[in-house]
DNA sequence: ATTATCTATAGATCTATAGATAATGC
DNA sequence: ATTATCTATAGATCTATAGATAATGC
């Protein structure tokens, strides 16, 4: 049937809004294409009108779910401090939900495991949050902060609410969030 | 046929030594079996008669990496000191070379994704790690250092290596390895 | 006339099991 | 007699494609 490209435009977002949380969810080799399509209401035979190929999806899905992160950390550091952005990351919220929650910490040993163009749809759509933790990081310690001091500091955060996730225990893994958001401040302060 | 239980022992050792690797560099959901067994010089029938399921594997196999981690990391702070096990670590060989380094960082996402029995083996495993840079750290900054603040600082690690393994620039790559350096050895120093 | 959707299917792979085989531990 | 290994296969799932259908954009 012929729709409008309106129509067409909403279902491709739909199997974009849920491959980016199913891949967040359960990662992206253990999602098959027929349950994303199952979730979005269509059936799998249709996934290729919108997609060239599940790297495809993987790639735009990556590049999505990126971008509302980096829109999210903007509001957090407009509406308050770092200290509020980095206690919301290491929050026990965040810690829950991964499927709403930063790709690096649910994907991120996963994407070097991709093609080129797949690597370099992460790397560039990380930068709009790198950057904006290179500038608030700037104001606060007063120090000209790079892109790269700030990818480590991301690494600290995704890495630690990694740990927190796996680690079984719910008091060990209030303690290292708690321990995750103290060392990040410590990083993020006036020597 | 029948074999010596040191034959037994030698073949199951094999086929953790090969999972490990793979898990490592593939990810544990993307390696099958058959793949496993194979580079294992065995067929996949075999298999059940040295693990009981696939994620028994996976148990195993994550807590003999930790485990071998947890020594190489043991073995730098013997014969060296903190900054040479953190250079180590955030070194480009190390992000290169998935298949033999940090579990943490080629698996992180994976653990949580697995049954309780799975990351009580992770977290009981990481947690040799975790005491011997927890020790490395009271002695280099002279304030007791606990788990949750090493674990903290594996996470700053890990997810740092991460990002230089997803990041398809070199130069970019290597910054971001030398930034994470930086800042690991700050979280470890006097105030 | 176009085309998004559906059903059906190809061909590969996945985990797990069954049954035959043959070498050797106890 | 035991049992590690092999081959074969079950049944589910994977990505991707083919062809029919039917609603509607241009």
């Amino acid at each position: 049937m012929r729709y409008s490209q309106e129509h067409n435009e909403e279902t491709r977002d739909r199997i974009l809004a849920v491959a980016s949380r199913l891949f967040r969810e359960e990662g992206i080799a253990a999602v098959g294409l027929a349950k994303i399509m199952t979730d979005a209401g269509l059936t799998v035979g249709t996934f290729y009108t919108h997609f060239k190929s599940k790297e495809a999806l993987v790639r735009e899905a990556l590049r999505r779910s990126l971008v509302a992160r980096s829109e999210c950390l903007k509001h957090a550091l407009r509406t308050g401090d770092l200290e509020k952005a980095v206690r919301g990351y290491l929050s026990p919220e965040h810690r829950d939900q991964p499927g709403v929650g930063c790709p690096t910490a649910a994907l991120g040993p996963e994407v070097p495991r991709h093609p080129r163009a797949t690597r370099q749809a992460y790397s560039s759509a990380l930068d709009l949050s790198l950057d904006s933790w290179a500038e608030a990081m700037t104001i606060r310690t007063g120090k000209k902060v790079g892109r790269a001091e700030a990818a480590a500091f991301v690494g600290l955060l995704a890495g630690t609410l990694q740990i927190a996730r796996a680690v079984p225990d719910h008091a060990e893994s209030a303690a290292i969030l708690e321990a995750g958001a103290r060392a990040a401040l410590r990083l993020a302060r006036k020597e």
